[in-house]
DNA sequence: TTACAGGTCTTGT
DNA sequence: ACAAGACCTGTA
């Protein structure tokens, strides 16, 4: 157990905030639960102090990443400010505290997939479930963590008891491609945002909304702009004669994230 | 019953 | 290039 002190960020906020569908509150204090590629971990939050389950070196080594901490997110606040635009500056008022997590590439490819034409519900339940029947451990050989390319078989991933519908075609796919090519994630990690998102653009059930997804969350390239039907609202109501993405170039993400927010919080 | 949920694919123009 | 229509499934 160790804690730090984070200023600007609200677990509760990054909970339901959309990019993770694997966070569980387990306690009636803001403490949640979670994975990140092998690692479990609990934490609490406290004002601006923080709780954590793992030892100084995991914290160093692998949740400083993941909470983003050295990005800067005044820049964005300022800009917006700047912009005199009072919609989102509720809307970043409103969700201060969320943060684009650092999280796993794999898991940010398989859940977006899910997600499509989709329920946070249903997504919820069957990431569950997949975790459950694939049940793969983590270092600490006790939690479930999210299952790896050639670790879901065929049958776990058709499993109607899944709720997956027609994305089981899509899995299994992506599944078995992922594992014949064993370099595609590391090669993605090294690409430009806009290559990144037309190589995901090639495989199947991967569009414009999920490319840039996964773009977002898993490969935090935060010029990534997800348009999904909410945010689809949001423009057609607040911004009739079209949004400004340029006053935002390099952030537009981040931005995209406080609309979210505060539109479904 | 119909519509909708953090869309994408296929087909027809 | 662009516009329908289909698509698994659970919930209101």
């Amino acid at each position: 157990m160790i804690e730090v002190v984070i200023d600007n960020m609200n677990l509760t906020q990054i909970a339901t905030s959309g990019q993770c569908f694997t966070w569980k509150r387990i306690s009636d204090k803001p403490t949640y639960a979670f994975t990140s590629f092998d690692r479990y971990l609990e934490i609490t939050q406290s004002g601006n102090h923080f709780y954590l389950s793992c030892d100084e070196d995991d914290w160093k080594n692998i949740w400083y990443r993941y909470f983003d901490i050295d990005t800067d997110y005044r820049d964005v606040a300022n800009r917006i400010l700047n912009s005199q635009d009072t919609y989102l500056y509720e809307a970043y008022k409103h969700g201060e505290g969320v943060r684009i997590l650092r999280q796993d590439l794999w898991e940010m490819i398989v859940t977006f997939m899910i997600s499509q034409n989709n329920n946070i519900k249903r997504i919820t339940k069957s990431v569950d479930l997949l975790k459950v029947k694939c049940a793969c451990l983590c270092n600490d050989g006790v939690h479930l963590r999210f299952p790896r390319p050639g670790e879901a078989s065929e049958d776990i991933l058709r499993d109607q008891t899944l709720g997956l519908g027609y994305r089981s075609d899509y899995l299994v796919e992506i599944y078995e491609y992922a594992l014949k090519h064993p370099e595609w994630l590391d090669n993605l990690r090294d690409m430009s945002y806009d290559e990144a998102y037309s190589e995901l653009m090639n495989r199947k059930g991967i569009g414009p909304k999920v490319a840039n997804c996964i773009c977002l969350f898993g490969l935090h390239h935060i010029d990534a702009f997800p348009i999904d039907t909410h945010i689809k609202q949001i423009l057609a109501n607040h911004y009739p004669q079209g949004f400004d993405f340029k006053r935002y170039e390099g952030v537009a993400g981040i931005v995209q994230q406080y609309m979210f927010y505060d539109k479904i919080n």
